[in-house]
DNA sequence: CTAGATTATGATCCTTAATTCATATTGACA
DNA sequence: TGTCAATATGAATTAAGGATCATAATCTAG
């Protein structure tokens, strides 16, 4: 799955789905990276607005990562169906 | 052009190559964003840890998004000879 | 080389994220 | 329904980002 984001809330919306995919609470999650649990509620809630070290160190214990790009480009959508 | 990003100065790399591909300074890109150039330089040189406001701030003002998946999919390398 | 533009740096102030602890709320399930 | 796990919320403290001003360093024509 691949998630498009342009707000911070998009953002803690795919952290909370790509966790749940993983079968992970958020207390685990918060061991694996380091983040407090708290502070993962938050985020995905939509509560916070993160610092950029704060979502790696989720992106990276969820084994994520993001790609920067223009606006322009083919639908999140239609390149899930590509791959 | 697609950036990765696995790491916040990856961001700032990104953010400096965008701006300056759509010819840009960072004053331009401050008023077009409403975040100070000082905090642009700050962020281009790896200097800050962004706040994700901030950075979809100036990501909206370069027309640019995000995408969020699994490190394991084909390299931006690839896809930009694809798309 | 020089002038002007661009970018970087440093200080102060204010705001807010993250940590930490405590606890409330919600959810799943026997 | 009652219990335990999971998630959310709130307060206090600490650490850090962003705004703002001033200025230094760097880059780039001419």
């Amino acid at each position: 799955m691949q998630h498009l984001a342009r707000l911070p809330k998009d953002v803690g919306h795919a952290i909370r789905e790509e966790r749940k995919a993983k079968k992970l609470t958020q207390k685990q999650l918060a061991d694996l990276s380091g983040v407090w649990q708290e502070t993962i509620s938050k985020i995905e809630t939509g509560a916070a607005n993160a610092k950029l070290e704060t979502l790696f160190d989720l992106l990276a214990a969820l084994d994520l990562e993001i790609t920067i790009r223009d606006r322009s480009k083919i639908s999140a959508a239609e390149l899930v169906d590509i791959f």
